[in-house]
DNA sequence: ACTGAATACTAATTCAAT
DNA sequence: ATTGAATTAGTATTCAGT
């Protein structure tokens, strides 16, 4: 079983190495790490960090953490 | 009738000067300004501006421009 | 306190019309 | 090329369970 804290890293690292365009993708990377997360979750994860959606070059919008 | 250019204009002025939550919201806004638009157009308007929701000091996330 | 299922809300896109 | 209506996709929140 994993705890909010080791889901909540993985996912900053995740977003800082990738780029994670949506949640549904987020819970898509988490699971390849054996990682089970429902959208709600999710959600509530990214709220904690203070990630956001900014656009970049490649004209999508991607999470990221403002503080990196 | 008004443009489109006239209407991005007011989108700029509105998102920089308050803080506006939602597209629904902006089209309130809008329209108190005798501007009508759907969402459809909001968004499509946000787009071509640039504009991304980021998460302000008050907690909630509002839409900004990047350049500013 | 943490989570998931379901729900409500918000935003993007498609498709047709002008 | 621009727009709105309707649709689809994406996100936040509520509500109940643990």
């Amino acid at each position: 079983m994993t705890t909010k804290v080791q889901r909540q890293c993985a996912i900053v690292s995740l977003v800082v190495e990738l780029e994670v365009t949506s949640q549904p993708g987020l819970i898509e990377l988490l699971a390849s790490e054996g990682i089970e997360a429902t959208q709600a979750t999710v959600s509530r994860d990214l709220d904690d960090i203070g990630a956001v959606k900014v656009r970049v070059a490649s004209g999508n919008t991607v999470y990221a953490i403002p503080e990196f």
